[in-house]
DNA sequence: CTATTTGCAAACCCTTTGCAAAAAT
DNA sequence: ATTTTTGCAAAGGGTTTGCAAATAG
């Protein structure tokens, strides 16, 4: 869906610094707060980092962004235009997509069961050997 | 291994803040730093916050304890004594210890194969319908 | 005796809040 | 016209740091 008509269909007004937020979020980079901040004011010299939280925070109350706690303090976030997972590295801290497949859908089922409850949806947080990003 | 013996092996002082702190941590709890502050001030009511911080952080950074990134602020800590996963819910931040099983260890072999990575330890943070502990 | 650790207070993020002005519907 | 949103500055909450005194080995 066209980010302007999920803001609408939220009930947001959908004012210049919030579409630039949701499109931040739509990168794919799964921005911190301050990175947003400072990309969007290349073309919204204006915009406060206040209004960043806000709207960050608005997008999440509604569900449309999604937060993923990373093990430095900075949380990120990210737009969950499809359903993905994530594979946080606790050493760097980098986030990296994967997709749904059999063997991890087969285990969130074992885990639903084994613990009586449902899954919303997922991520990894995992202490990798050379991550790619990272050296340890 | 007993608690004093790890601290010998580490080369680190057994002093009794910092056995009282790896004494909580291996409580299975998953305590943020201000839950150890008030359960160690009730044996010793002269120990800091700042302390506990140090301590926690110097055990990280030996790799006798790890934190656990919850939503909500506060980081948790644990003493690994025995490998486990954690499942972290995202509403609450409730930490569930869960064994390692054969789905899990299949499901991290493949993580590993396709990233071409190798995964020390992993925790699954989930949204959770009805986690046990709170309503969402 | 020496190196580490403690406790205190101040400093440091990152995040939230209050409020008047501005903007969206 | 009404309600939401913005931007600023101040406050808040968790964590870290500097340093002198205390303590473990």
């Amino acid at each position: 869906m066209e980010l302007l008509k999920v803001l609408k269909t939220n009930g947001l007004k959908a004012t210049p610094q919030r579409v630039a937020v949701l499109k931040e979020l739509d990168k794919k980079t799964h921005p911190t707060m301050d990175e947003m901040y400072e990309s969007i004011k290349k073309e919204h010299p204006s915009i406060s980092l206040a209004t960043v939280y806000k709207n960050v925070n608005i997008l999440r109350e509604h569900g449309i962004v999604i937060e993923i706690n990373v093990p430095n303090g900075k949380m990120k976030y990210d737009y969950l235009s499809v359903p993905h997972i994530h594979m946080v590295c606790t050493e760097c801290g980098n986030v990296e997509d994967l997709d749904y497949d059999e063997k991890l859908y087969n285990y969130q089922l074992e885990l639903e069961k084994r613990r009586d409850v449902t899954i919303n949806r997922l991520d990894i947080v995992a202490s990798i050997k050379d991550c790619g990003v990272c050296k340890e």
